[in-house]
RNA sequence: GGAUGGAUUCCCGAGUGGCCAAAGGGGACAGACUGUAAAUCUGCUGCAAAUUGCUUCGGUGGUUCGAAUCCACCUCCAUCCA
């Protein structure tokens, strides 16, 4: 199967400018794509996974990617499908997302030899001259066509600052530039960039008389037709010191039904001939299914190691039997007065509630258990010498687990 | 620059002098049912030393016994006019 059949296969493809040509391009490993990342956070996500997955899958067909990190485009702000504004990044805060996405980054694309290539965008951008820009660029684009533009329509109702309008010209100029500098013909992203990428071609188009082509990845949608990678406590990060190993597993241990097959299609390396067994699976088989997609994230991820640590623990705590790779949080004496702790401090110490109400209310709705015994007495008090040792298991709500112990 | 409308809790959105920690919906959280799924039903949703107290309705001042609500100024946003 050439690689264009297999990401078609796998759902990946959204949106083709050529497709024929596309398809000669990737197949023969000739294409040099760039997929551009706006460092909007300290770490990458779920989104950027995907991403940085069908990057791995166009390398190890020959092609050579070009990870582009928005360091300037990140002093504007990608206006596409937000109904407000971006805060404004200060300088030293885009400088220092960079260097960490440059971290993560590395560890799934090989940059060794030439192979890959990471350039930021600061480096042309934040030199542009105004007038030249306008003049050599500006001429080249119709106004009244920029405001048609998918990504920009949420926005016509709720205001649009002339700042977040110019995006879509810088994101053509990185394109451009690219182009120029390192042989660029194709562009990635995610399907809610379409129009800036067609914006891409087409100004090389107009400058250069050359073609380029563009692809967009299908968006990870679940059923519901939600992004996929946003819990209500934010995004699902890559950085295990923001999602942990386990979390991270948790979340896709966790997708519904509906979800699975089409997760492990997008997102996991296994061989579609094995996947497309999975999906004749039914019913609470399924749960099979999602052990893998979990497993198989989390070791791209986390490594190996962590993920069979995440999986360990898991079936430990939903299966029975012993817990040894569950999150400790440990306590010191200062949180102990007179050798004990009440149970709303140990909820919070343990970080499963954010406030003391919360963990009340959680008590209170007999959402809170201590290995295993569930207790409403929001005034219990738990002895410091029972938490000595291999401490105790502390459970708030169904999937919030938290082993307790004495330093 | 002018005219008009607007800013309410995680989000949408009601409230236009006290009965307001603020309707309703969404989301989130917890319980029941389950398969660590979905759907459904129930509870819950500012904070705390918790029959009470404290902070919150864009900001700052003011009127009043009492202000999300009235007044003044300011900031931001939308629409129309330039």
């Amino acid at each position: 199967m050439t690689i264009y059949d297999e990401l078609k296969a796998r759902g990946l493809i959204a949106q083709v400018t050529d497709e024929e040509e596309i398809k000669e391009l990737i197949n023969a490993g000739k294409a040099t794509f760039y997929i551009g990342f706006d460092p909007t956070a300290d770490s990458l996500h779920v989104g950027h996974f995907m991403a940085l997955c069908l990057m791995k899958r166009l390398q190890m067909a020959g092609n050579k990617p070009i990870a582009l990190i928005g360091g300037g485009t990140g002093y504007i702000g990608d206006p596409s499908g937000r109904t407000d504004m971006r805060s404004m990044m200060t300088p030293e805060t885009i400088q220092h997302n960079c260097d960490c996405f440059k971290k993560q980054m590395s560890r799934f694309i090989d940059f060794s030899d030439g192979k890959a290539l990471m350039v930021n965008n600061a480096d042309w951008l934040l030199n542009l001259n105004y007038i030249e820009l306008l003049r050599e660029v500006g001429s080249c684009f119709s106004v009244n066509n920029m405001l048609r533009a998918e990504c920009y329509k949420q926005r016509m109702e709720k205001g649009l600052s002339f700042l977040e309008f110019n995006y879509m010209i810088m994101q053509r100029c990185d394109f451009y530039m690219l182009y120029q500098k390192y042989g660029c013909n194709m562009q990635f992203g995610g399907d809610d960039q379409w129009s800036n990428m067609l914006g891409g071609t087409e100004l090389i188009r107009r400058k250069l008389g050359k073609n380029a082509c563009a692809m967009t990845i299908t968006l990870l949608l679940n059923s519901e037709g939600n992004k996929m990678g946003k819990t209500q406590s934010g995004a699902v990060w890559l950085d295990p010191n923001k999602t942990s190993p386990f979390d991270f597993y948790q979340y896709w241990r966790n997708v519904g039904d509906a979800d699975v097959l089409k997760c492990l299609r997008m997102l996991a390396f296994l061989p579609l001939e094995q996947i497309d067994e999975m999906d004749k699976w039914e019913g609470s088989q399924l749960n099979q299914a999602k052990e893998i997609l979990a497993y198989e994230l989390t070791a791209l991820v986390h490594g190996e190691e962590e993920a069979k640590k995440a999986q360990d623990g898991a079936r430990a705590l939903f299966g029975g039997g012993a817990a040894a790779q569950i999150p400790t949080a440990e306590l010191t004496d200062e949180d102990f007065t007179d050798d004990k702790i009440d149970l709303i401090s140990l909820l919070q110490k343990a970080e499963l509630v954010t406030s003391r109400s919360e963990g009340r209310r959680a008590i209170e709705q007999g959402g809170v258990s201590l290995d295993g015994e569930k207790i409403t007495d929001v005034r219990f008090q738990i002895e410091k010498s029972s938490l000595a040792g291999e401490g105790r298991m502390l459970k708030r709500g169904k999937k919030k687990f938290k082993k307790v112990c004495v330093k």
